[in-house]
DNA sequence: CAGCATCCCGGCAGATACTG
DNA sequence: CAGTATCTGCCGGGATGCTG
């Protein structure tokens, strides 16, 4: 097993608090075909405000997965794209969306019949 | 790529927000080697109040990831076991896993980069 | 266009004390 | 032993409005 110190190290979290917030695993995976700009991010993603998007856009570059290009000048033209170790977190990610393709109706049945019976 | 429509789809974020919780995947884990009471699996994961984890137990068992079975009696014995479902989840906690160990340092780099140049 | 400044709200999680 | 009952603080995230 790869991760068997798992409950105490604090390595592990880190991953963890980074796919914890609502926005960053869905900002990532929205990077993950070539840089875009701030208005096409909120676009291609919908239902994230500006600030939000922002806020996340900055928590990423922070922990070096995403890259921030301004090009000087009036208007602004700044572009975000994936680091290569931002690249690497993609898979995880994929991994989680597998999971929830593959099981995400049985979870869904399980609340239903837990819902159900009070 | 297995999970395109990703942002819009509503069962991918059941993924994310089932992994969103601080105690979720620990606890998960730390079932991972069969069944464990309460006591057992505070001793295991360390730094979990009681309260905690009671409430981590019936948000995983309410999505048909845990199962809960009362010995009735005096002193009460309650034995907490993963479900096949469950078992299923730990592929992508473990890629996480995995992932913060071949990467952790180079987030914690950047994040000391980032931290230094204010 | 990109993004800060505010205000606000709900819910996670910790600490503490009590019960069958 | 395995919880429940409160009280509390914090922070993510939404809405709105303003600026260079």
């Amino acid at each position: 097993m790869t991760t068997d110190a798992f409950l105490a190290d604090c390595r592990a979290r880190l991953a963890f608090d980074l796919l914890s917030n609502t926005w960053n695993a869905v900002v990532l995976w929205a990077l993950r075909e070539g840089p875009y700009r701030h208005g096409e991010l909120r676009e291609r993603i919908g239902g994230i405000s500006s600030k939000v998007l922002t806020e996340t856009l900055r928590r990423l570059e922070f922990n070096g997965l995403v890259d921030r290009q301004a090009h000087p000048g009036a208007p602004p033209r700044v572009a975000y794209e994936l680091t290569p170790l931002g690249r690497t977190l993609l898979v995880p990610i994929d991994t989680i969306g597998a999971w929830a393709f593959a099981h995400g109706d049985e979870v869904m049945a399980a609340q239903e019949r837990a819902s159900g019976l009070q």
